[in-house]
DNA sequence: ACGAGCGGTTGCAAAACACAAGCGGAAGGG
DNA sequence: CCCTTCCGCTTGTGTTTTGCAACCGCTCGT
């Protein structure tokens, strides 16, 4: 289980598969990027997916190794919070893209859509907005400025059109 | 093994979880975008992770039954061609991505890198026109101007890098 | 008739997945 | 103290997917 098992090839975008090329693992980070969850349980009933506690925990244990998610200590039996690194952080623009796609192509919620339509439209600034703020609550320094935050914006044009649907 | 079975969900990035999220799917996508192979066993034995036959079947089988391949035709025994359809070319922006991040944040090999340095560079601009390329190539209408194709100088970028490692 | 090339299939073992149940530690209330 | 609740998981079971190697029927050029 410990490690990194010689990568097939040095191919970039096989490297990017390697590392979160499964049925879980972008769900999961999607969950903690968009959702703002942070912790086991958290991220297992709000799942709307339905995740296994079992993959959960070897998801978020391989993320971990892979130095996607970092665990903030916890002895056992208390809450474990789990954070972004900077290249999770950086996966934004792949959602972005991701979620213009499969709503361009598949049959989606127009509810669930709408955080995706808004991140399309922002474009690259409103995606390097969100990352620094995804910067500020999960690297460290959780101080600084309050303006209504983008994840929020993404949430009340997800309720607004869950609202009208 | 005929139908779609019920998605998890209607989120959008679950959608393109669910076509394209295994370990498989996107490699095979990758060799005939970026690498232009069309048929089963150029696929096969020109493929760097080494996908084994029974898997690549399947995924092709996959593919074209979610609408992100065409299968040409081809009696037994004859060479089958693969095409890619509007919303594969549209994947794209998201190999663009998943390129540039693995870039950043995985060990990988300059050589294969140099093609996705360049679309990163060329912004959007580029990646249409390359997609302009693909519409042409893999949806009829297969003839049109010869300027030095994209992929042409994807590739020259790439051997480029190889030749000077 | 023959060999090479074509797109696969088959059998088998190992790994991953899904589902349900349970577990030890910690925290809160009576 | 005891009891309940919540915490992050683990365990057990059966099913599905993967990986590996061998093999198959067909067609075409010679």
């Amino acid at each position: 289980m410990g490690g990194a098992s010689e990568p097939r090839s040095e191919c970039p975008i096989n490297a990017a598969v390697e590392a979160f090329g499964d049925r879980w693992s972008l769900i999961v980070l999607r969950d903690i990027v968009f959702g703002d969850r942070r912790y086991f349980r958290e991220l297992q009933t709000n799942s709307i997916e339905g995740i296994a506690s079992n993959i959960l925990a070897d998801r978020l244990k391989r993320l971990v190794a892979s130095g996607l998610l970092t665990r903030e200590d916890a002895r056992p039996g208390q809450r474990a919070r789990y954070s972004l690194t900077e290249p999770a952080i950086q996966l934004v623009p792949v959602f972005v893209q991701l979620g213009s796609w499969g709503i361009r192509h598949r049959p989606t919620s127009s509810a669930l859509n709408a955080p995706a339509v808004l991140l399309e439209q922002g474009g690259p600034a409103l995606w390097r907005e969100f990352m620094d703020e995804l910067r500020r609550e999960h690297l460290g320094s959780e101080l600084l400025a309050r303006s209504p935050s983008v994840r929020e914006r993404l949430n009340a044009a997800y309720l607004a059109a869950a609202d009208s649907s």
